[in-house]
Order: structure tokens, then sequence, then C-alpha cells
DNA sequence: CGCCTAATTGAACCCGGTCAACCTTAGTGG
DNA sequence: CCACTAAGGTTGACCGGGTTCAATTAGGCG
């Protein structure tokens, strides 16, 4: 049931770091440095509320989750996953009252760190405001594109271009077979995700796979045709790769701003440093 | 023409600052401690171009500007406004190739920072760090809440979202007149922006106006009722406001995260030293 | 076995898109 | 001073993708 039970959990290779580029990195060797309390959420679970403030960061050890909003109609909208690897809850600890929910999809270990922790380790390593705050335009980068998804693409680039998407991103964190990865996620949670209803996300899905782009089934799924459903949904991954390999590139400079004379080249220590 | 020569430029109460919240008012005075070079653009020009990188940040003196992407079947999403006193450019300054253009709505002067300037400023002021961070923080929202108007709601809560949206971040600006605007947009522009056509914005407007909720006229636009509008377009100004707030509040810690023991109240020197 | 959640499929309806025509206004050049 | 042009705004008729409502099936799990 849990879809990404596949991949190890904590047996993962330490050095290898789970997750996404930059945060992800850093999060966990974060995590791991400074052994903030882990803690285990059942799916369906609420771990950040909209409207609280909170004093934490959070890294997604291991599960899914996916940030979202109540409209005053019912209706939820989801504003982007959180995959395993990932750092979370920044906004909920800038702003006042944090403006989305965050929810598990499924089993999820979470470890937390409390922001007070992290204001000395900026002495030591100012490369981690750097990649936070890469991570946080990274993050609009992302919620850009997923505006651009549902204003402007039809039903089936826009399930399409999600698909992509969390194919690229987990294949990244090494949680893909081939062009097959598991997904935990539902037709409604897909639906509310993209803006469309179950009934049609269905339909979509099914046209897809009539038309030899993916398929699927026990919560798997496997991408036919690479090229012809990334020209079908115009999916470009700039805005996932390019990020990546930016940070490999250049992730030294002192601060959050780059070309500082030969900060472009490498002569601080690696970023995995922050923990030992 | 220009639709925003009502409102004084460089005149402005120079200590009131211009625009937008935080990153705004570290932005003017930014720039006038910098005396970056200023450069006047024609309106629809280009000023940040897709797939370049840059090294300077700009910050939007008096003009209208916004950011968008073309995509493959030539349909162009505009992704959000920039208003006057907002930095913009921060995206294309971190990525190796901008993701979106930017391109200007009015005439506009710009002062361009070379981010090699910035680097020594934040020794001095810490502060910087936090304002720029919590900018990209807030773009994140802005941007999120574009995804939820053109995923979940109808055309009349879409451009009445965005109405809202522009008027409480102008209010903020101090470029209102009660409940009326200056609005240089374009129905194409608007359209471009909600994931509507021209001819459905027009419609639109037309209804909110029958319904005595908006009046507008000579690129200018007067919120006839704004609780009925709210209402309608499920507008809820924590978004933008709240920010703003908590800035007002704490905008002091050393560093991006505000709670560190005392750092909610004040000690540190206001952010608008940065240039003195 | 029976309950509940998720997936599936059908039929009718409607919001917003598309195509096309016309109007209004500002700018240009004779 | 007026004729011409171009850009933006306005309106109508028709069409289609996606929603809505509703019913049925399939798959865990107590």
């Amino acid at each position: 049931m849990l879809g990404v039970s596949r991949t190890s959990r904590r047996e993962a290779a330490p050095q290898a770091s789970l997750g996404l580029p930059e945060l992800t990195y850093d999060g966990t060797d974060l995590a791991r440095g400074i052994k903030g309390a882990v803690k285990q959420f059942h799916r369906n679970k609420d771990i950040v509320v909209a409207g609280r403030h909170y004093s934490t960061l959070f890294v997604n050890l291991d599960g899914w989750l996916f940030r979202y909003k109540i409209l005053h109609d019912g209706d939820r909208q989801i504003v982007d996953f959180i995959l395993p690897g990932q750092i979370f809850g920044l906004q909920a600890c800038l702003f006042q009252a944090s403006l989305y929910s965050i929810e598990t999809v499924t089993d999820t270990s979470v470890a937390s760190i409390p922001v007070d922790a992290i204001d000395p380790l900026f002495d030591k390593n100012p490369g981690l405001a750097k990649a936070l705050f890469r991570s946080a335009v990274r993050e609009t980068a992302i919620v850009g594109e997923h505006l651009i998804d549902t204003a402007r693409r039809s039903a089936c680039a826009r399930v399409g271009h999600l698909l992509l998407e969390l194919f690229v991103r987990l294949r990244v964190a090494g949680q893909t077979d081939g062009l097959s990865f598991a997904i935990p996620l539902t037709q409604e949670i897909i639906g509310d995700a993209v803006g469309l209803t179950t009934v049609h996300v269905n339909r979509t899905l099914r046209a897809l796979r009539e038309d030899k782009l993916i398929q699927f089934g026990d919560k798997r799924i496997t991408i036919l045709d690479f090229e012809a459903l990334s020209e079908l949904s115009d999916f470009d991954d700039t805005y996932l790769g390019e990020t990546a390999g930016a940070l490999r590139r250049e992730s030294v400079s002192q601060y959050p701003f780059g070309t500082h004379g030969n900060a472009t080249s490498s002569e601080a220590p690696p970023r995995h440093d922050i923990g030992t």
C-alpha cells in the first residue's frame, strides 16, 4: 500500500544522500549532524497546519507529502509535492502564519530541526544560507511551472507534465527503476494538484495509456515514450535539472550570490561537512 | 498613456519608501546607497530575457513590469507583476539560465545593482540576507496564489482576485487613491496573467461592472464593493499583508530565521541603514 | 462477509474558447 | 485639418473540453 516501500529507508547509502539536489543533501546531513528528533507519521496526517506558526524546519526522510490549501468553497488545491530527501517548512517559519498545510501521502519519517539550532551553523558554513536560498528560488520555479500547467495546458498535458516532473525529481533522488517509478498518489490527489476532477483524471490517464505513452497499475507508473510525452506535455526539465546542475558547479560562494570573483570555481569544503 | 503618471516619481517622500514591504524598502535604499546605474526603459521592452544569465539585481523604481514565459505553442503565461519599488532578477542571478523573461508594461526607470556589490554588504548587514530570503518566499506565495487562481477559480473570481491583489499591493506602495487605482494593463495582458482569452476578460469585466462590483475606464479601476468582490474572488490578503506585517514586527534577526531567543523584538538597526 | 475507499464508465450540461465582425481612440503624415 | 492606420476594446454565434451527477465495479481490511 505504501508504494515507496521498494526503496530502502535508513539503509540507503549514507554518503550518497537520498534526495533532491541542493537542499536535500544539506538537509539530510544537517539532520544527521544535529541529530534532530526523527518522528514517524502515518499516511494522511497533517504535519504543518495552515494558519499556525512554526519554529522548526523539517526533513522528509523517506515519504511523500504535499503542500496544499483549502479554498473557501472546500476545494483543495495542491501546490507541490515534497519527495524523499527534501527540506520543508521554511515558509511556516518565516511567516507568522503558514499559508499552506502539509500532509503525508505515505507513512513518513520526518526529522525536525529547531531553527535555533541553525543560526549558529551559519557562522561556520555560510554556504548553507545559499543552499536554503536557492531552494526557495527553486521552489518558486516549480510552483511557477505548475501555474503554467493549470493555466495553459490541456488535461493530457497537465497530467503528463506532472508525471514527468515527478519522474525527473525521483530519478535525481535515485528512486526510479528505468522509466518506471512507484507512485503512491490517488487519482483524486492528482486531480487536486493539476486542477482537474477525479473523473477527468481517470479519463485522461486512460487516454495516455491508450496512446501508448504510459502504462500503470498497482501504484506504479512506467513511461513508455518519454519523448512523445514530453512533446505532448510541453515538458522541459530546465526548471528542475538546471537547478541541480547549477549548484553542482558553483556551490561555495560566501553568500547567496555566486559570482564573487572566483566563487564559481571550488575551494571551499564540500557541502556535506556540516554535520561532521 | 503611462497610467502611473499620476504618482510622483523621484519626489515621493524618500523615507516613506516607494514600494512593497520588505525587499522594496531595502531595494530602494540599497539602490540609493550603491548608486547603482539607473536606466530608463520604454514600454514593452524586455529587461530580462529567458535563457540568459545575469549578474545584476534590478530595482523597479516606478513602472509596471511582468515576468512571463512563452510556451511551445506560442502562448504567453504571465507569472506575476512587478510593481513600483520591487526588486527583481534574483532568479536570473541564481540560475544558470533565467526561466522567465521580464518585460516593461509602462515606461520604467530601473536601477541595477551588480551582485558583486552586494556580497560585502552582507557582512555589515546580515539582515539584508533575511530580507532577500523573505522576498523569495513571499514570491513563492504570490505565484502559489496565482496557481490557485487559474486552477480552481471561475473567470470572474480570477479577474477579481487579480484586481484585488494589485489593489492591495499598490496600496502598500502608496499608489492608490481611495478604492481606485491606475492600471496600465491591457485586457490581453490580464488574460495572459489569469489564463483567459482577451474576449472573455472583456466579458468578465463587463459582468463585474454590471454587478456593481467595480467600475473602470481610462486605464483606471475603482473597486465599488470590496467585501463582495473579495467574497466572490475568494480573496484573502494574508499572503500579501501578513508578509508585510510580519516583517514590520520582526525584521532584525541575524539570519533568515526569526525566533532566535529575543529576535522577535527589535534591537538591531532599522533596515534602511544599508546605504548610509 | 460486509464496509469503505478508489477506480471506472455513461450521459447531460455549461463555462470559456474560437472565429469573426465592428467600434473607438490615438497617432501619423499629407 | 483631415484621412489613414493600427492597437485595443466590444459584441455575437457556435463549438468543445471538462464538469457534474450518478451508477457500477474492484480491492483492501476489519
